[in-house]
RNA sequence: GCGAUUGUGGCGAAGUGGUUAACGCACCGGAUUGUGGUUCCGGCAUGCAUGGGUUCGAUCCCCAUCAAUCGCCCCA
């Protein structure tokens, strides 16, 4: 039997990560400082969640969710994304009732789309994301879009580009859907099949086809932007007006539609520029969602989130040569000579990693020359070399590797020498 | 779900219908019986994704399956 790795799913090995470590680590660091709190969910719900949460018309409900029945009969789903949840838990919670509004919350972990893989594109993937919920003031539109936009910097992520657009309120969306329908149908046949297709379904979605961006009708297609109502309109200004004020530059792009039906007023999509990433440029997708919490039978209370994904991050991260400080070698490394001196390796092992140095030792039996080549491999800055000699005089040969400077220590004096050693290096 | 390309050791990468499947890196051992990163020598494939088929004989030909990559669709 050969059994291998699920299809669109990957093993994240020492070396990588070490990277999902960090990333994860400036997450947590800035949504700290943003005052968001860490929220837990399980990763499979019921399935309706996600039907009346991500809609149930959508492509994710309807073909790439990962539904199952358990041995109670019940219908559960692998979670698509984390929104959905979010809500359920705020009002199963009732954290509605609480003093604290909006509701700051952040997550991260895997989310599962039965979809073809493809660079960038995983069947399990790993989302950072934060809702806010219980308020509708602009301002927390803009801080949500401030915290993805540092996250960014602080990774060291070049090239990003904010693009927003207002979806508006339910009768701002459907007066231009409306618009657009009248708009392309007489001469729907001049189109592509999928443009065919998209008319009913949703023909927003018409506007950002590649096969048809040449055909006359796009460009005198109706924009959102004005198809807003006064209200729509205000907000959607007053969002921009923030982001200017933090000095966070974003383009305005009618045709940014996203693909979850809970969405209205602002959406927004950081992108990457620049090649290497195929057809996969959109980093993180996210927007208001109004009427969320009250259609998972809670009280109305408006939302914002985005969510981000930590593959495309990586490998952005990758492509454009951005040096993550993972990669520092250990303390030191222990080289015994003998079965003495060998056994005593235990204990004093133990001693400085006791004294929080960071070190470690042979188990392979290898001769000394090897265990220096280990010691060379683990980028170790010193190693501490006992054999015979030393093991009889109460001693320990420390070796700088870097300078190839030695110096005899007394046995019990090994951890404070190399803390102190290991101090000022830094 | 549709289309295209690819699949040889831990990694990279040659190659052929027929006795022992190049080479490089990495790894292990030795030269140097207690000191590494250089050099030299030697070693290192359950056998060429998996399963069938054609053939006297296939890693190389055919079919299927699986997987990866890219594009479409969609999205993070």
């Amino acid at each position: 039997m050969d059994i291998r790795i699920p299809r669109g799913t990957q093993d994240i090995l020492p070396g990588t990560s070490e990277k999902w470590q960090y990333v994860e680590s400036i997450w947590h660091d800035i949504c700290r400082r943003f005052n968001y709190s860490e929220i837990r969910t399980p990763i499979f719900e019921q399935t309706e969640l996600f039907q009346r949460g991500v809609g149930d018309t959508t492509d994710i409900v309807q073909k790439e969710m990962y539904t199952f029945s358990d041995r109670g009969g019940r219908s559960l789903s692998l979670r698509p994304e984390g929104t959905a949840s979010v809500v359920r838990s705020y009002v199963e919670n009732k954290r509605y009732g609480s003093p604290n509004q909006p509701d700051k919350l952040y997550y991260t972990g895997p989310m599962f789309r039965y979809e073809r893989p493809q660079s960038g594109r995983m069947r399990q993937f790993v989302q950072f994301g934060v809702e806010a919920i219980g308020s509708d003031d602009p301002a927390i539109d803009a801080e949500v879009i401030a915290l993805a936009m540092d996250f960014y910097k602080e990774t060291g992520l070049k090239g990003l580009k904010l693009v927003l657009n207002s979806l508006g309120d339910k009768e701002s969306r459907q007066a231009h859907r409306d618009a657009l329908i009248q708009h392309f149908k007489p001469r729907i046949d001049e189109f592509c099949e999928d443009c065919q297709n998209r008319l009913e379904k949703n023909p927003l979605r018409i506007l950002d086809c590649k096969e048809d961006q040449d055909h006359p009708l796009m460009e005198s297609a109706p924009s959102i932007i004005d198809y807003l109502n006064e209200e729509s309109l205000q907000y959607f200004n007053t969002v921009q007006e923030l982001l200017d004020k933090m000095e966070i530059p974003y383009t305005i792009d009618p045709g940014l539609v996203r693909g979850i039906d809970y969405y209205n007023n602002t959406a927004f999509e950081i992108m990457i520029e620049g090649d290497g990433f195929g057809a996969i440029t959109t980093l993180t997708g996210g927007g208001r969602y109004n009427g969320l919490v009250e259609e998972l039978g809670g009280p109305k209370s408006p939302g914002i989130g985005f969510a981000l994904s930590v593959e495309r991050l990586l490998m952005a991260l990758e492509v454009q040569g951005v040096e993550l400080p993972v990669d520092q070698g250990i303390d030191c490394y222990l080289v015994t000579i003998g079965e003495e001196p060998a056994k005593a390796g235990t204990a004093i092992l133990a001693e400085m990693r006791r004294a929080g140095i960071q070190a470690d030792k042979d188990y392979m039996d290898k001769k000394m020359k090897a265990q220096f080549k280990t010691a060379d491999r683990l980028k170790a800055s010193f190693t501490a070399v006992l054999g015979e000699e030393e093991w009889n005089a109460g001693k320990i040969n420390v070796k700088h590797m870097n300078s190839g400077e030695q110096q005899e220590v007394e046995l019990n004096q090994l951890t404070t020498y190399l803390k102190k050693k290991l101090e000022s290096e830094k």
